[in-house]
DNA sequence: TTTTAGCACTCTACTTAAATGAGTGCTAAC
DNA sequence: GTTAGCACTCATTTAAGTAGAGTGCTAAAA
């Protein structure tokens, strides 16, 4: 798509102020503006240019102009003034992260909580995936005799665990006489990678006590599978009803769905960009059909180079992408830094 | 109050009619029912007399009446047929309930979720607290030399974990001295009454490693404090956007504001009836203000004689009380047996 | 050739008025 | 005490008219 420079200058004027106004935009109210010297009549044309290149839509025959689909993306990609923030916001907004992070195993919950706030606007964080780790240790602890507790921990001091509830009751010396077994033979696999077969070439390589510790192996393997699933919070939602195009009750219905679903939402993370940099998606049919009206930015935060997770703001496809791109930069970067502060070999 | 038949029978029929429709009720469409047999007149009369008592409202002069909230308590408490689940809605409702329960330990959380979409409600459900159990064991677990993860174990085999980052390392001897007088000191107390005095003690009696103790003992306490947090499930919330009532987008964001918090929600537990039974909340301000113009089905589902938590039904004021009460009454009860069986001695 | 002023035309949104109809309250008769 | 009848009220719907924003086209100006 090639323009002119006086058409991208028409074509910026209209898309940002339909952003602010959620308003058709009229070619009076473009003429006006006094840094473009152009009469009405001649932005008439040109307006007639963009729509029949497809970069405006008239929604009836007498109205002014809205951006289309490709107008937001033609926008974003190539018209967009970078929105610096002001010292005060970015005081304003570190303020808020570090004196309202309690938790650090919960940080990426409370971030997009805060960020949500910040920017009254529904804000979806995805917890790093556990999947690429390589297992440094897995603990079987007896907690009683009918359960037992799983503790694996990862590179990158990444720490999960999970209640295995048993059968039959075991004992002390066989939970003992398992985890250097299970160490010997898991440790330096990533998750992924642990399959059945491992499970049973350490029950062949046992041998006794066979009923029991197939159980409890299956369980193991069990908990591992259920440990790379991705956690994704979804947070600050009722912010989008501020926005005229929530006027309608179904569209309501649509995104509230999606959100309250949440499976949808991990599409997101094959669409995230891997290291530093935002995705902009121009409505987000890709990640469900019921967010094709949506703008969404996308950011990934790093924990390490082979680990990330993503945090995303969504609203109506009539968002405010510059600022909003800054403010989530600046936010998914004190994320990554935070993160990566923490599970720093170092710092153990 | 105190009324004859004859008003008894026309409220409950208003109360009935407006369920159902929505829609305030004339006096004709109830003169037509045939197992009253009053002229139009008559209720209207009737009516006026109702309406003076508090129980009906009338939204402008030459429209039909609704319940007023009196009309709802009166109909709930002395007007109400009880609804009698049909064989079919049982093996239903069993078959749902069954059929997907895949976890024990999330089995509050996927009731609420499975029931809200057998109800199309809203449907939130609470934890039982911990609160209350007596510890049986308490065990740390070194996980790597800066963490340690805290397991509780509690009387009914309920078992609550936690992780502990220290800033400065600890040897496994230093955990391995630490159980045993943890255990002798805090076991059979309550999680409540454990307090800061019995972490000093603790403290004092050991003596030694005095900065690192006081620091883990700390974080033990925090881990204690923390674990007596109920938690709250609200699902299916977009299933009260059905209702006309929420045509007006300013209700829309005063419910899911209450829902997307939480925290209000978690003062149900001291509503909710602690044994058997079903408590109906005409009005629930009494959580919320939020909730004001909400009708709330609540149930306490037992674990054991001293721990229960709450399932409850969130619906319009206008809902259908008396299906939405049985129903609620099975499932609470199928769900305290589910978790009375699991969380019986005899089951360890 | 490009730009602009002018004007007729289009379409939405708003206002006003009238018609409709559900439902009431009151009165008088049963 | 009950009911039929009737006048009255008020929300809702329908229709018509108006205002206003904005366009497209044409012809003149640059």
């Amino acid at each position: 798509m090639n323009l002119d420079d006086r058409k991208k200058l028409i074509l910026q004027a209209i898309v940002e102020d339909y952003i602010s106004t959620a308003e058709p935009v009229g070619s009076r109210s473009i003429a006006k503006k006094p840094e473009l010297n152009i009469s009405a009549a001649t932005i008439r044309n040109e307006m007639g240019d963009l729509e029949d290149m497809g970069l405006l839509l008239q929604p009836h025959a007498s109205s002014g102009r809205i951006p289309s689909k490709e107008g937001y993306k033609f926008y974003v990609n190539s018209l967009m003034n970078r929105y610096e923030m002001t010292a005060r916001e970015i005081t304003r907004l570190k303020d808020e992260l570090l004196s309202h992070i309690k938790e650090m195993d919960d940080i990426v919950k409370q971030v997009s909580t805060l960020f949500s706030t910040h920017t009254s606007l529904p804000i979806i964080g995805i917890m790093p995936s556990f999947d690429r780790r390589v297992v440094r240790a897995l603990k079987l602890v007896l907690v009683d005799e009918y359960t037992i507790m799983v503790i694996i921990t990862a590179d990158m001091g990444m720490i999960k665990n999970k209640l295995l509830r048993l059968r039959e009751p075991v004992s002390e010396e066989f939970i003992e006489k398992l985890n250097p077994i299970l160490n010997r033979r898991l440790a330096g696999k990533t998750l992924t990678s642990i399959n059945l077969d491992d499970i049973m070439e350490i029950q062949n390589a046992v041998g006794v006590n066979v009923e029991i510790l197939s159980s409890v192996l299956d369980l193991v393997h069990q908990a591992i599978c259920e440990m790379d699933n991705k956690e994704v919070y979804a947070e600050g939602l009722t912010n989008i009803l501020r926005f005229p195009e929530y006027n309608d009750i179904n569209k309501i219905k649509e995104i509230f769905e999606v959100f309250e679903d949440k499976k949808d939402l991990g599409n997101l993370t094959d669409m995230a960009p891997r290291g530093k940099g935002i995705k902009v998606l121009i409505g987000g049919e890709s990640v469900s059909p019921k967010l094709k009206d949506n703008g969404i930015v996308l950011s990934g935060y790093q924990v390490s180079d082979d680990m990330y997770g993503v945090i995303g703001v969504v609203g109506p496809m009539r968002m405010d992408y510059s600022k909003v791109v800054s403010h989530l930069e600046f936010v998914s970067d004190e994320l990554s830094k935070a993160l990566k502060r923490r599970y720093t070999p170092e710092n153990f």
